[in-house]
DNA sequence: CGAATTTGACCGGCGC
DNA sequence: GCGCCGGTCAAATTCG
């Protein structure tokens, strides 16, 4: 997944707009305090020179206005191929976990089946353990067949509520409830009501420390789209749609060694973070990729209608913060997507 | 009446 | 081998 991981120190984010010379404009148009006082035929030399140097600084300040642009121009073009390569790049990679859940799921035997998540557990958790590398020696063909993703998520609810029901957006059932010894609050057991076609499954359970935060360990990834998804592209038959089948909750995305994420549902009747993390990237941002760069006409409009798109889409701006705030979180996974 | 949930029984891994 | 424990099953129960 190298190829993920295009430098966005290419992008020079740092606009360099330089408006000095603006202000430096707007003082030629100011009423000049210190005019000549001389003689009439003086203050016409001098207006006429003080009016050629104002056109010349205007031409100037054209000139550099124009470079400015081309070069904004060219940022936003170098973003948006960048956007987009990152989009194929997610939407192959999705499809790869899906095919390889695909072949993955359908093991009846119980033994194997939890054999295989324990050592996807063992994998995922201890990452720094370096007695990981004898699991990976004793299962070599195991390596590179899909890990469940463990994720681990905190919600805040009311302290009242003593229902584990976490709203999450998908829909779960129920099929165990157990009491641990390290926690004296019950542990609810969930899977996916897709199952068996999805293999996701979560336990909830009160947090020992804070009984009001429910703690929801979820292991694998949804292999269908998010029911909000489905029904907003329910009306749409875009091919685009069906690329995305694997859209998982941002959660899961973060893998086990990533921080937890406090949802609070206290203040929202649904799992708004969720939903906002968990966009179908096709939905917006219909941003054709520059395909005929040609004329500067063409140039400009591709690139109002880029920007105006981006600018003015709020999911895009909450993805974007969502995606670089993710990677500053995760360091060391830098190279994965 | 069908779907969803509850809950006790059961299974398998693990440590002693 | 035995007991403990976490996880799952499936019959019973509840709910809409």
């Amino acid at each position: 997944m190298d190829s993920c991981n295009f430098s966005w120190n290419n992008v020079d984010t740092s606009l360099d707009l330089n408006t000095k010379p603006l202000l430096r404009l707007n003082d030629h148009l100011l009423p000049k305090k210190e005019l000549p006082t001389g003689n009439f035929s003086e203050l016409i030399r001098t207006k006429t020179f003080s009016v050629k140097q104002e056109n010349g600084a205007l031409v100037e300040e054209l000139k550099r206005v124009s470079e400015e642009n081309k070069k904004l121009t060219e940022m936003l073009t170098v973003m948006c191929e960048n956007y987009n390569s990152l989009r194929i790049q997610l939407m192959d990679y999705m499809n790869k976990n899906n095919n390889s859940e695909n072949n993955n799921k359908e093991s009846k035997k119980r033994k194997s089946e939890s054999s295989n998540n324990i050592g996807m557990i063992v994998n995922n958790v201890s990452e720094s353990s370096s007695t990981d590398e004898d699991q990976s020696c004793k299962k070599p063909a195991r390596e590179d067949t899909i890990k469940a993703k463990i994720s681990r998520v905190h919600y805040k609810t009311e302290a009242s509520d003593t229902s584990l029901v976490v709203k999450d957006g998908y829909q779960w059932r129920k099929y165990g409830q157990k009491v641990t010894r390290d926690n004296p609050s019950p542990r609810a057991y969930f899977k996916c009501s897709f199952a068996p076609t999805c293999p996701v499954k979560k336990k909830v359970q009160r947090s020992i420390e804070d009984q009001s935060v429910l703690v929801a360990t979820y292991e694998g990834e949804h292999n269908h789209p998010h029911p909000s998804q489905m029904e907003a592209n329910s009306g749409s038959s875009r091919g685009a749609a069906s690329t995305l089948q694997g859209s998982v909750p941002c959660a899961a995305s973060l893998g086990s060694t990533g921080p937890t994420i406090t949802l609070d549902l206290t203040k929202s009747d649904k799992a708004t973070t969720t939903k906002e993390l968990d966009h179908d990237h096709n939905d917006q941002h219909k941003v054709s990729k520059p395909r005929s760069m040609d004329t500067p006409e063409v140039r400009k409009f591709l690139v109002d209608q880029m920007a105006s798109s981006l600018t003015k889409d709020p999911k895009f701006t909450a993805a974007l913060a969502a995606a670089i705030s993710g990677r500053m979180l995760q360091p060391n996974q830098t190279n994965k997507w």
